[in-house]
RNA sequence: GACCCCGUAGCUCAGGGGAUAGAGCGGCCGCCUCCUAAGCGGCAGGUCGAUGGUUCGAAUCCAUCCGGGGUCGCCA
């Protein structure tokens, strides 16, 4: 249900019959026509910018196509009025049974409200957090986890077959400063001092793990040469800070559906099975690289080096796959990772990075673009940094110290629904400011809050009709007599219900949930407005003293405007409020 | 030096090529005998960083500059 897309759709075969009986040449291209809500609400419910779209193409006036139009859709019963204005604008104006009608469709649909089927049951695989196993969730990781598990909710809305992945960067170095730092741990557990050289991970959360490597080797390993005990404590350690990366996940309301691991790839052929398809392609070759101009590391030295001909498609230099010492490099386990990904048949490829590795954009859209034969679209989205702030004093955060702010900080200190709503009020490449004391604010500088509040005085009002006696179930709600919803204020109400499913596809399409949130916000905005219209106008108030069918009909259109704000949280991961005490 | 992101009201930010560019905060003025005033209404505030270009139409697309941030072979 999606009444944008009604009347487009009724525009577009209007045309088409148009072009059939000569009053507009054939074969016009339509995809431009668009039908949207209007910037000033005083122009009309919709407006179409066919004409102008057409008019170069037609040969014709503007004017002309636009008033022809216009006589056509007059003659469908949902129109009524049809006027053009400004450049060429057909302004239109629906049946007040047309808006009416929406809230009885709202409350059938309930949850379902605002589906789409855009999608069209696509396999799109969003692979987001893909932080490395070496220590717990950190706050720069929050905004990343909550951006991907609210846009794959929000594309498995919008009609796409979501899988949410995480990929385990358990191959690299890290992991081996990982063991080590657990080593120490272990020592420690046995009584002795831990050598926390510099360069290992500092953090306490290390603590327990040494305790369990003692409670699994005892003594065993003690006194023994790194290469004896590198892989076990490695293997323990990796396992380990994933069970303890998944909790907090889990903390945050995030639930993968598949966990790849880097590691699993080495020694399966299955890098060297990617690096020779790209080979097959001429997109491999040995040389060695430019400096970079400007700034040049000190230790800058030409090396001769396995490449990948990433400026092939679009890259700026070609990219190391093999160190110097002939290992590979992260690069190529990716390369392998996301061809894995071509390979089980996804028609979309989303990855949500740190903006740190913005870097590594083009080259991996180079590798997705020619192991899928430019089949498969890679898009990156990159997550601005989140600066923590408490009573507006900045929040310091040091990795290296063993002290920085940890998920379950935040999550602690502001809760998991606030901390996702909150995260989600900016776009993805803009920095975000988190002040833990502005998040729990309770008023209407705080937008969680405000989109809350909006909710629980819906609530609250079904409360009160069902203590007054009114029957309030949406069933009866939706069968009530709509076409009281007459009034000015309420249509207008209702219009901001009809752009739902618009915005879904909007943000869905361009892979934006924040814009749900900005939506949910102007939904508020709008319940509480009319709310206080009803102190004036009492006969604004969803409950009317004394007459049962009047205040269902109101009382519907409450309802309609919670299962949107509860439909809109859910995609957010928030559990809409029943109320605020 | 190259690449990526950002530049919109005093501040924080929205704005899928459309009409007179919006919201919140801050400032000023109002609204509770009344379903939650934890809220609402109004006023003031703009050369959309700059200059060219594409277009019937540009904050939006392209180019070139300016300013801020990030990244830049053998880390991941």
């Amino acid at each position: 249900m999606n009444l944008f897309n009604d009347i487009r759709a009724l525009v577009i075969r209007s045309l088409e019959d148009m072009a059939a009986e000569g009053t507009l040449p054939a074969g016009l291209d339509l995809s431009a026509v668009a039908v949207e809500p209007p910037r000033d609400a005083a122009h009309g419910d919709m407006a179409t910018n066919a004409a102008m779209v057409l008019a170069k193409p037609a040969g014709m006036q503007p004017r002309a196509i636009a008033e022809a139009l216009a006589a056509r859709l007059l003659a469908d019963s949902r129109v009524t009025l049809a006027e053009v204005a400004g450049p060429g604008f057909l302004n239109l104006r629906l049946a007040p049974g047309v808006w009416q009608g929406l809230v009885g469709a709202v409350l059938t649909a309930g949850a379902g409200y605002g589906r789409s089927t855009l999608g069209a049951g696509q396999k799109v695989n969003v692979e987001f957090v893909s932080a490395n196993p070496t220590g717990p969730m950190h706050v720069g990781h929050v905004r990343g986890a909550v951006f991907g598990d609210a846009l794959a909710a929000l594309l498995g809305f919008a009609g796409y077959d979501v899988t949410r992945e995480y990929y385990i960067n358990d191959g690299g170095a890290q992991v081996d400063v990982l063991a080590r730092s657990a080593y120490e741990r272990y020592r420690e557990a046995h009584g002795l001092e831990p050598e926390i050289r510099e360069g290992l991970y500092p953090g306490d959360y290390l603590i327990p793990v040494g305790e369990a490597l003692k409670a699994k080797y005892g003594a065993s390993l003690l006194d023994k040469p790194e290469t004896d005990w590198l892989v076990p404590v490695r293997e323990f350690a990796t396992t380990a800070m994933m069970a303890m990366i998944r909790e907090d996940l889990a903390t945050l309301g995030v639930r993968m559906d598949v966990y790849s691991s880097e590691k699993a790839l080495y020694g399966t052929g299955r890098i060297e099975a990617a690096i020779d398809r790209l080979r097959g392609m001429g997109l491999i070759y040995e040389g060695v690289l430019e400096p970079p101009k400007g700034k040049v590391p000190d230790d800058w030295e030409p090396r001769e080096q396995t490449l990948f001909r990433s400026t092939a498609h679009g890259d700026d230099v070609d990219r190391p796959v093999k160190k110097s010492d002939g290992a590979w490099t992260y690069f190529a386990p990716d390369i392998a990772y996301h061809w894995d990904k071509v390979e089980r048949g996804f028609d979309q490829l989303i990855d949500v990075l740190g903006a740190d590795h913005g870097g590594y954009v083009k080259r991996m859209k180079a590798v997705v673009t020619a192991l899928s034969n430019g089949r498969v679209p890679l898009d990156v989205k990159l997550i601005q940094l989140v600066k923590l702030f408490k009573n507006g004093e900045p929040f310091k955060m040091s990795k290296r110290a063993g002290t920085f702010v940890t998920l379950r900080d935040v999550v602690e200190q502001a809760g998991a629904e606030v901390t996702r709503f909150v995260m989600l009020t900016r776009k993805n490449d803009a920095a975000l400011d988190f002040d833990f004391d502005k998040v729990l604010e309770q008023s209407k500088d705080n937008p969680v809050f405000y989109v809350q509040y909006a909710h629980a005085r819906v609530c609250s009002v079904l409360r009160k009709a069902r203590e007054a006696g009114i029957a309030c179930d949406d069933a009866t709600l939706a069968a009530a007599d709509l076409a009281r919803l007459d009034h000015p204020a309420e249509l207008e109400l209702i219009r901001r219900l009809a752009e739902w499913p618009r915005l879904i596809e909007i943000a869905a399409r361009g892979h934006e949930p924040h814009r749900v949130a900005f939506y949910l916000y102007d939904l508020a905005s709008d319940l509480h407005g009319h709310w206080n219209r009803g102190n004036e106008e009492t006969s604004l108030r969803f409950v009317q003293e004394g007459e049962v069918e009047t205040s269902q009909a109101k009382i519907a259109l409450a309802r309609a405007v919670a299962v949107v704000i509860s439909a809109g949280l859910g995609i957010l991961g928030v559990t809409p409020a029943e109320e605020m005490r």
